[in-house]
DNA sequence: AGGAATTTGTGCGTATGTATC
DNA sequence: AGATACATACGCACAAATTCC
């Protein structure tokens, strides 16, 4: 870290063109080295005295950029024990999740039923690839408490994986990207439509062919801002629905 | 402000059984100055040294309460000019709308049908009030770009308004709540199910009887937490769809 | 247009409280 | 109980944005 006060030509400031303050240039700083693996998912890192001379700045500075970080979530720090690098949540497994017994709640599990590769120049267009690229192709049913409540049929992009069985996806496909592809998705866009049982979805749900289903259109991105997933859901609208909050 | 610096036993510690942080106590006495009208919206607060002086703390800490304050929304500190008691957000009109033309977007607007008061004990129990508490109904029809999309109807409480007309509520009623209730909506909750035409609704969206129609059911909360509108919302799923973005 | 005054933002350093180990 | 580590609080100097003349 440089050490003018107020920097008008460090490194970084030269080349985003920009005069970052010094508490948000070490914030970047520590975030490029915790993505460099320089400390691992759970580790403390140094005390901040310490920390503050070795990137000679003042305590209150890097309070500031530390402050920051755990306000992104990229950090945790618990007074009286240190500053830890936070795990991306495990328990957020089903966070994105939005279906809901009529009754409210539900526990959600889901079984996965098909996995195939295969083009299909809709979902290329959502990724905003070439329409001959290969994608990942996942049907799931869904369940809320055992009660079996939608159908889903989702894509991700074929170079993840070369191989991909039912058997190694997990209940949470959320949690398999984030262990085995290594990303994780940090924001989604839903629409809610009305659509109809087909004979697929009509098997799947129980449900006699032709009645009304609910439709949910996801596209999911990574902290990258990158489409890393699309998904179709038809939900039985007699056994559960979408519950969406919003400040 | 007392001038402890680590306060045991000040007026409001000893209320609340804690002992909050001085910049915590500034930043509940400053809200509580707010509330009581001692500054107006959009009125400049004093100089930060002045402040600090009169409440006999620290700039530093009297920053921090000030900081606290803007990230919650209640002021607005701009470099150079001040620190401002802020207005409620007057662009958010439409900003809770999130029904879309299935081509997507389309420009909200809303015609009142009717308006009258009654009780309802099913809506008093989501106010979390007597059963014989009184409410004002509104019945709405909504449009995108003059499409017709919906029909809504919604109920407030009684005690907002003495007399109350179609003629004179606005296109967005939230503006309304704020500018001639005094409060405003911060935070809803909606859930969407599955709903079939009735004859009101049929007639409203020029659909047959018994079609299926999307169902928004909707608890709107003020930012003191307290209920102040429920709402129900049938959506023609030909013509729009719901979109909900969540990170 | 431009410079001075005002006001918040950034940065530094230190002392002490409080939670954790 | 003692050591460690973050949280709070104080105060000062200067930068940057805004306002006013």
């Amino acid at each position: 870290m440089t050490d003018d006060q107020h920097p008008k030509s460090d490194d970084f400031a030269a080349r985003s063109g920009k005069n970052r303050p010094k508490y948000v240039q070490v914030s970047d700083l520590l975030i490029r080295e915790i993505k460099a693996g320089h400390w691992r998912e759970g580790e403390r890192l140094p005390v901040e005295a310490e920390l503050a001379v070795e990137l000679k700045v003042a305590v209150g500075t890097l309070r500031k950029a530390l402050t920051l970080l755990e306000s992104e979530g990229l950090l945790e720090r618990r007074q009286g024990s240190g500053t830890y690098v936070k795990k991306p949540p495990k328990e957020a497994a089903y966070q994105l999740f939005r279906l809901e017994l009529l009754q409210g709640g539900g526990t959600p599990h889901a079984k996965t039923l098909a996995v195939r590769k295969e083009k299909n120049s809709e979902v290329a267009r959502v990724f905003g690839v070439s329409s001959s690229t290969l994608f990942w192709r996942i049907e799931r049913k869904r369940f809320l408490n055992e009660t079996p409540i939608a159908a889903e049929e989702m894509w991700i992009r074929g170079s993840h994986a070369k191989q991909l069985t039912a058997e190694e996806l997990d209940e949470s496909l959320y949690r398999h990207y984030r262990e085995h592809f290594g990303f994780w998705i940090s924001h989604v866009e839903d629409r809610i439509r009305l659509d109809f049982c087909t004979p697929w979805s009509a098997d799947i749900l129980n449900k006699e062919s032709g009645a009304p289903l609910g439709w949910i259109e996801r596209i999911s991105w990574s902290s990258q801002d990158s489409v890393e997933e699309y998904s179709r859901t038809w939900f039985d609208p007699d056994v559960c629905h979408y519950v969406s909050r919003m400040a």
